[in-house]
DNA sequence: GGCCACCGTGCGACAATGTCGCACGTGCCG
DNA sequence: CGGCACGTGCGACATTGTCGCACGGTGGCC
């Protein structure tokens, strides 16, 4: 049927579904939905596909037919899944600690601070503190750096709660804090450098979802001499390794 | 970003971006929107639109920031307004009373009974009762049949509240209406000779939203002599006439 | 108060993407 | 046990979504 230009065609078929689905208590097959639509059975099939996908429909594995899922109900209590986001992460995590020979953190957003959702600790160190768990400043980290640049709401809240500083080289100001986020943004990946710790430097990217939502970030820390070069910039060996990590794990959740 | 073959892009990323509304109470802007998902700010753009006009974001118009809308809401509740319908059609069903010269009903779907949800009386006639507001059984009149034809659970209520019999000729086996919904989707519309009253009938054709689906049924009804030919099919110019008019609704609601 | 930069919005062309037809295997009903 | 109808998957085509660019308006900073 003629459908509005300049809209997405796709998009609003699927919130037909979604209606559809909403409307009745009963759960529905693939040829009732196309039927209600007048669509062709595989387009209905494809959408109901995708909308499983994403977690707003589901499907009963005895009869095969589709009601709403609890995805949609997540969209009003918002979050995504830690647990799944730990769980995917886990083996990727080693073996990023490995090539890099340093000690990995992977951190998500919880109420405008940094929660380690996942630690693994340098090969080669003896003495380290587990960070599971721990929170940390979004401001002054990589990881944080990272969530912030792709949550605006989160660097409103981050400035709200104040920029704290601790070293000399934290960013305190909101200009300060936009500029890095924004050359995050530009290259995919952030650094920090003594502005949590001194003497410390960390890497970090994002790690999305399908969609390309941003759900949590992995990255590497250690000293500034193992990380940076002489002009205090990344060394490219280990940004690539955080990257091609990140994109790993984004890979996986992509296909989950 | 690489994403998975079979799968529909466009909904995964509307998906992500009702995800990402939904994580922070802070309403967001295109280009946060768009920075957030590595997208262009064209696409961000387009999807928040489209998804505005589906009801499941909101734009402030102060401020041009997205908000959930209260579309995702009503997914619960389970539900169209039934006021909008109304409204949109007001217009038309005169038109069609008009040139069709008989009475004109637009009917929705209620608690699995058809709702009539505006009236128009026949041009020339006097003495008519004013149905806006009354119930009417699905499975014996033509907009209740359009309305089954394409919302499947209704079929199923229907049939267990008992398909009563109101004339000979009224279908009262799940078979029998069976085959009539499905004769009714492959044309597009519905016919009922002296299913409900003795000596009248009826025409309906479905009103569709945007994605096609299915929000309520407009259908015009008098006696068997001026709606059918001598074989008691419907006469072709007003099946046309209820046609039209339904698609212009459709069009009229879809642009909304 | 003026300037500049950024943002929201719209258009158009291209190519990727969603759509559709068809066919397979399966489960249910008769 | 046979037949039908459904869910599912694949592939080719053409539509459709995507992206780059440009305009007008607004807000912030100096």
């Amino acid at each position: 049927m003629s459908h509005v230009p300049g809209l997405i065609q796709s998009i609003e078929r699927s919130s037909a579904v979604l209606r559809l689905l909403a409307a009745g208590p009963g759960r529905l097959r693939v040829k009732e939905v196309a039927d209600a639509l007048a669509l062709p059975k595989s387009t209905a099939h494809s959408i109901l596909r995708t909308l499983e996908h994403v977690g707003f429909v589901e499907q009963d594995p005895d009869t095969a037919r589709y009601r709403l899922g609890r995805g949609l109900l997540d969209l009003g209590h918002g979050g995504i899944d830690l647990n799944e986001l730990r769980g995917r992460a886990l083996n990727w995590a080693d073996a990023l600690a490995s090539r890099s020979g340093e000690e990995v953190r992977i951190g998500a957003l919880r109420d405008d601070k940094v929660v380690v959702v996942h630690h693994v600790f340098r090969p080669d160190d003896s003495v380290q503190s587990l960070d599971t768990g721990r929170l940390l400043p979004p401001h002054a980290t990589a990881l944080g750096k990272v969530l912030l640049a792709y949550n605006a709401p989160a660097v409103e809240a981050a400035e709200r709660a104040g920029l704290e500083a601790y070293t000399r080289g934290t960013l305190t100001t909101a200009r300060a804090l936009a500029r890095s986020l924004s050359e995050t943004r530009e290259r995919g990946w952030a650094l920090s450098v003594e502005e949590w710790e001194a003497g410390r430097a960390g890497i970090a990217a994002p790690v999305r979802s399908f969609g390309g939502l941003v759900v949590g970030a992995i990255g590497i820390s250690g000293t500034v001499e193992r990380l940076c070069d002489t002009r205090r910039q990344a060394l490219t060996v280990q940004v690539e390794h955080v990257l091609s990590t990140a994109r790993a794990i984004s890979r996986d959740l992509a296909a989950s």
